[in-house]
DNA sequence: TTATTTATATGACTTAAGTCATACTTTGTT
DNA sequence: AACAAAGTATGACTTAAGTCATATAAATAA
């Protein structure tokens, strides 16, 4: 039922989320052309449309740790990721949940597109990041003209909205130490691993505990588990995948029990 | 940052689910024809659309308790719910959660839209439901020639979208009384209430149990709570709602507290 | 009707996971 | 370099919520 596949088929070796041939940090920051053919917007959209875009969008570099847009704010428009890496967590209380990471190329702050304009959900670099942005009128211009894109967003929206079921349901019955895993594989699947197996991003196990749904202190007790259990190893706080299978079976071990 | 409003925005009373001017079961059943005005699909499609899909959809009912489609089948189409009650759920092991409740003129099985073809959830119906089944092939042309109505699908996935994160946020750090009381305004969203407050639909314990991922034991205690509090009363099953803000912040409590 | 199954209810017990306290390590700042 | 601040790690303890056992009530079938 759970299909392994799809975890499977992502990349072993992710692009770096760097552009090659830049090499200092100015040099990135002033970046403003998004390689089109990795671009969800440009992607999608018709030739006349992509000058349009260009003229009007507005290119905004982000700091690590810079907050893109906050919970509770007012949606002025939406973001494509030209290159970085961000997290869109909510908060309950003190505590946070990570509902999403994004990397290059990727759509941002279109939880904002429904009934009411403000954000659910709060967008964070993670590491410098920068983005396209397109304020919210040219963005409904743009989709009532480009169907095709349209489409593929819809779809788009179809797919997040069974990715977050999955996630919603192993959160309601699934043990933390499965959920832990599962957080492994969802940062691999975003962010890709090096040529060693180790997760491309370090995350802290503060926001590693946020995606899981538990604390950090529980987090670094199932990271422990599931080394022992050789699902990872951990190399000076690197997390380094082992056997994704394993790593996926911890996420149904109770289910196969049953 | 919560908004109560969209749960106060609800209606109290909400419609019968049955139409009012058929009297016989065998009279439902042969229902073939929506309320326009209240189909998701028949309001945002063009006229000639209109005539194509009462030409090529199929009418099928169910009785009580009847799977519609279950998760890992073949996706063959889409249906939209003439009238009846409908839960969606997805299981994990023995145990499972309810994703969805969905009632008259709604969209039912949409999350087969997507990369594969195999639905990620069950469909029950609650009650006897009778809906109108569109082929996937079809709708995708329909997609494809009403903007408008793609428009407005996209706009509901995203909102589907957010409605679920906001739960799955819950689920992540919120108490299960609050997860009870959230299962309980989600049944009073999706089918209203009666004059008296009592929820249009009798859910079972079980079933409200994984409307709010937990254990069927520990909703009975969460319920006795509830009426503890004034939130509710117990009126030979039916749950009556006595206070919907307070049973609201039954879901944020703590986080005031914070 | 009576029988059988299914749903509801409650108490007793267990356990997974959270909290608190403390120490060490790394990172960043003045 | 030296300090502060943030992140990591572990043990001891607590508690929320799950499991198990049992009883009653309601629904369905024979």
């Amino acid at each position: 039922m759970n299909n392994i596949d799809h975890i499977l088929a992502y990349p072993q070796v992710a692009l770096p989320s760097y552009p090659r041939h830049l090499q200092t940090m100015s040099e990135l920051l002033n970046m403003t052309e998004c390689a089109r053919e990795d671009c969800f917007l440009c992607r999608n959209i018709s030739s006349e449309w992509l000058e349009i875009v260009r003229l009007k969008r507005e290119v905004i570099s982000y700091k690590k740790g810079e907050t893109i847009f906050k919970e509770g704010d007012k949606v002025e428009g939406i973001y494509f990721i030209l290159f970085g890496k961000v997290k869109i967590d909510m908060s309950w209380g003190n505590k946070s949940y990570i509902i999403r990471l994004a990397g290059d190329g990727q759509i941002l702050g279109h939880r904002g597109f429904g009934i009411d304009d403000i954000y659910p959900v709060t967008g964070v670099a993670l590491e410098p990041t920068s983005a396209c942005f397109i304020p919210t009128d040219l963005f409904r211009k743009l989709l009532r003209t480009n169907p095709e894109f349209l489409y593929q967003l819809a779809f788009f929206y179809a797919e997040e909205l069974k990715r977050t079921e999955r996630r919603m349901k192993n959160l309601a019955h699934m043990p933390v130490k499965g959920r832990v895993a599962e957080g492994i594989l969802l940062i691999r699947e975003a962010f890709g691993v090096d040529g060693e197996g180790c997760l491309n991003y370090r995350m802290s196990r503060k926001d590693l505990a946020a995606l899981a749904g538990t604390v950090y202190e529980t987090t670094i007790r199932m990271l422990n588990e599931l080394v022992t259990d050789g699902c990872i190893s951990l190399l000076d706080r690197d997390i380094k995948i082992l056997d994704v299978r394993k790593l996926n079976n911890c996420c149904m071990q109770e289910q196969q029990a049953s």
